[in-house]
DNA sequence: GATATTAACGGACTAGAGTCCACTTGTCAA
DNA sequence: TTGACAAGTGGACTCTAGTCCGTTAATATC
């Protein structure tokens, strides 16, 4: 249903798989501890790269050779969890469509999930956001397109199974769903509104069960 | 319903309502109009401060002391067609419900105005934006402080007469269906997903004809 | 082991947003 | 008219992201 996007292997995908030289990822290695270290203790937001260089003990050019912004950076140290993240998302759709649950409810529950996961990842989000959606060669736009795919995916298997209602612009609507989490709209809600999070999770699913097929 | 906000007489409500001294006024006039010319030219995005302030022939501390920011010099270059736009949303409303319409039909051509108001302003906005909604002290979070007032004046409308499906958040929803308008998320929609304007605003319009109320 | 190739490296450099502060000047009250 | 002072002014300064390019050194081949 969702392709499984590994973003250790996006760029080099080249045909002879020529291996980084060692040196350079040992500096790779070092780049993400150090920035992870740095993050922790002062801050995503305060930490910026010529600190991480410097701290790294290289050069600001080595430092942007093995990541192209800020942003790309802070992707690369949510690598794993978002790896995870998928996983285990993948893993309760197939669980839940053995159950019987509708797309429907799964669309719910995943949208719930992805509340949390912002939550968690808010200030690494907000860095990776920055490098902009736009710009579609570069890795930024990543997680929106994963997360993308899989609404859509949910939206399509729900309309296939009748659980729609009719006329609706699935494309659009899948779009809608996400954007109240970008990184800018989800903390306005949760630290100028003061929303909770079980609260926008709520709000979501409420939308989502809006979609469903009304007897009108 | 909505509040008329006047962006000039925001910072200065003080009791003796103190004037602007005229030298000061001439400047705020000529760093205006200056920045219009050079935006026209060059692009908003490909202007910076530093030439704004040398073309006016001032320094960058007396611009940056009218305007607190990039995004409020760009607010100030908005400030009367939103003013316009206001005027006219809200003499839409008295007409539309004075004819009988439905606050959810007003609330589906309002955001149909919207995403319009928003493409023929993107450049502005996208600057407006940057700044951050979360800023609450600057002025910069205005465009969508009115925007959610007018939007979660209509739905409080529509509950009130009748015309909602039970157990809303309708506040929430209110951002939610601003949420697509947020610059970042209308531009990706535009440009790089290519819908077409009337794509967009029908996207919002089935959400939110999904909010009457349905005899589940 | 020597050598050529090519990636890796580092830090000086650019660019743009926004700050600071010493100096100037308009305004108002006496 | 004058003088005090709040308001206005200019531009050097800081801070951060990101670029460039001459130098260095790991690897692969002979």
């Amino acid at each position: 249903m969702m392709p499984r996007i590994d973003l250790t292997t996006i760029d080099e995908g080249s045909p002879a798989e020529r291996h980084e030289r060692a040196d350079a990822a040992a500096n790779r290695a070092l780049i993400l501890q150090t920035a992870e270290r740095l993050f922790a203790e002062y801050g995503v937001a305060n930490v910026c790269m010529a600190t991480i260089a410097e701290a790294a003990g290289v050069g600001k050019g080595t430092l942007y050779r093995r990541f192209a912004s800020k942003g790309e950076l802070c992707l690369a140290l949510m690598d794993s969890q978002m790896s995870t993240f998928q996983a285990e998302a993948l893993a309760r759709f197939r669980q839940q469509t053995r159950a019987g649950a509708s797309y429907l409810t799964q669309l719910g529950d995943f949208l719930e999930a992805l509340v949390f996961f912002t939550d968690r990842h808010a200030p690494l989000l907000a860095e990776v956001q920055h490098g902009g959606l736009l710009r579609t060669e570069t890795p930024l736009n990543l997680p929106h397109f994963w997360q993308f795919m899989t609404v859509s995916a949910l939206l399509r298997s729900a309309a296939r199974n009748g659980e729609l209602a009719a006329g609706l612009d699935i494309d659009y609507i899948g779009e809608a769903l996400l954007s109240p989490l970008q990184i800018d709209i989800f903390r306005f809600q949760r630290d100028g509104r003061g929303y909770t999070l079980e609260r926008i999770a709520a709000g979501l699913r409420g939308l989502v069960s809006l979609l469903g097929e009304h007897p009108t």
